[in-house]
DNA sequence: AGACTGACATACC
DNA sequence: CGGTATGCCAGTC
């Protein structure tokens, strides 16, 4: 699993570690920044099995409609950590619908 | 070793 | 504008 450093997944959490608090981003900003614009498959994979959930902030990635998408945990979990961070679904729609937010880096 | 699955996205109807 | 269909990547079984 990944133990060498430089795995797909290993630099899908390390994007989504990028991630500011009170931010969101979407998978394909995420797979964009982990080398494969084309592997939202693959990074919403490696989150869903993500074998570091406190070190990554999955909550913080979201899909690119403005939904919550998918959590492993449970979506309310992951609606929660987000309101938590002061944020909402329209804060996190107008982010993502944003038009750029998935081309340029917070 | 091979095939299926999956927290999506884009395109087409 | 909405829903449906297909495609894609990498990981996991």
């Amino acid at each position: 699993m990944r133990s060498k450093n430089g795995s797909f997944d290993l630099k899908v959490y390390d994007v989504v570690k990028t991630i500011p608090r009170g931010q969101v981003r979407s998978y394909a900003w995420v797979a964009k920044r982990a080398g494969s614009p084309r592997a939202w498959r693959a990074v919403g994979n490696a989150l869903n099995k993500n074998s570091h959930p406190i070190i990554v902030p999955c909550h913080r990635v979201v899909k690119s409609d403005g939904a919550l998408g998918g959590f492993a945990r449970g979506p309310r979990r992951k609606l929660r950590l987000l309101t938590s961070e002061g944020l909402t679904l329209e804060g996190i729609r107008a982010i993502i619908t944003k038009k750029g937010a998935k081309e340029n880096d917070a």
